[in-house]
DNA sequence: AGCTCATGTGAACGGCTTTTACATGAGCCG
DNA sequence: CGGCTCATGTAAAAGCCGTTCACATGAGCT
């Protein structure tokens, strides 16, 4: 039977006993199914079987509802990235493609969450806590990227660990919002957005002198077939 | 004396004559002012000075009046690429980069196209006009592309000219959306999102095994005490 | 002049956001 | 237990929006 509550509260008496977390849950599910535009307020209270104005009592408007979201999402996601950079383990550059590659998982498995961070259109600077999150998150690439740096091999001039950071930050935000959600603004791609991220990385960090003779699309460690070197996009011409 | 109909439409009797265009422009002004979530169809009959219904006998309903402005910046966007890669000269590296400058240069003037190309949540595949004029803009980057892949130095692999235009959009894309509007989500960059494009697209193309002995930010000019030329930062070994 | 059809109007429906006055009952204090 | 208080939820209403429909207007053609 599903006359419940539909976000499985049992029966309740007037009050809800956990609205808020209800209400962040049913947008989330709406969010992620219909596009941060197309989630309405009075929805999630439906879903969270409460009347339209009840969420006022937790959000001051429909804006903070989101804002909610994206700082969570920038939680969620500090927590994907530190897990994923795992302090350079087991050497910086394979942690380094891993952060990349958790960026995009983080874009196509959490839509709602990136959306809300990344699409909703709020202004991003208006609130302190939400930018003081999204900094924390960055703060792990630019650790990696830190670390990174250091790498860098001696007779060459370091670049700066900040710019390699935005860079590193930019290919990935360039790859996951173009190609990188399951069925939005979908492209035809030739190839998949981990293996275009992944590969441009490479690219990238060979221009900054590192030797990068791994190839994509393949586990750590693994050599290329002994002979040829390919480049990080796979077979020579 | 500002009673006219606010559009620079003179007096008129109950025909427009000019509407479609005038709901456009409207849309336009609204959308760079409020985002393409705040733009409001009411709004822009309103500013053309006509009913709300109105628009409905010229666009199905607001997502196509989107759409028509979305496809209007997917084809200004294509002529300024085309200008900007003026046909490769004065040498395809430099033609290269004045694409990559003229993508930023968009999304910074002209915020309202790019919110309705890439922001506004459109389902892109579900109008092919529309997806069709996505891709000849996007033509414009593959051609140089294959252009400057053509060039790579002998004895390195060449890379597919196809992955090489998706990764210089990524990175157009990452820098232009992270931080390129004028005033929204802004993020405090220690450098403009030119020079960071810039570096980041010099590094690639170094990791490709192009020379590119310029520096960035030319504009600049000034030179590290000892410094050598070359390298987006420095010298490379 | 008269016809026709594209274009604009006014009114109406339902839905959303937000506010306000009121209802409920959980937690606390004696 | 009895009663108080305040966080939490409700109902109703105002105002806005998108959208539709029957109807008005007049531009352009014959």
């Amino acid at each position: 039977m599903s006359w419940r509550k539909d976000q499985g509260r049992a029966e309740r008496g007037y009050h809800h006993g956990n609205l808020k977390e209800a209400l962040l849950q049913a947008a989330l599910d709406l969010i992620s199914k219909k596009g941060p535009a197309g989630f309405t307020f009075a929805d999630a209270a439906r879903m969270a079987g409460v009347s339209p104005a009840a969420p006022y009592r937790h959000f001051r408007d429909r804006d903070e509802l989101i804002a909610s979201i994206a700082q969570r999402g920038f939680e969620q996601f500090e927590s994907l990235l530190t897990q994923a950079w795992d302090d350079g383990r087991p050497d910086t550059v394979t942690a380094f493609e891993r952060v990349g590659k958790a960026y995009l998982a983080f874009a196509r498995e959490e839509p709602a969450f990136y959306s809300a961070m990344f699409e909703s259109g709020l202004p991003v600077d208006s609130n302190p806590t939400l930018m003081a999150a999204s900094e924390r998150a960055f703060a792990i690439i630019r650790a990696a990227a830190e670390r990174l740096a250091a790498l860098a091999p001696p007779g060459m001039p370091r670049p700066p660990a900040m710019m390699m950071a935005l860079h590193i930050w930019s290919m990935s935000h360039g790859v996951a919002s173009l190609f990188g959600r399951g069925d939005a603004a979908r492209r035809k791609l030739p190839m998949s957005p981990e293996d275009l991220l992944e590969a441009e990385v490479l690219i990238y960090l060979r221009g900054l002198g590192f030797r990068t003779d791994r190839r994509p699309g393949t586990a750590a460690g693994d050599e290329p077939p002994a002979g040829e070197k390919s480049g990080p996009w796979g077979k020579p011409k």
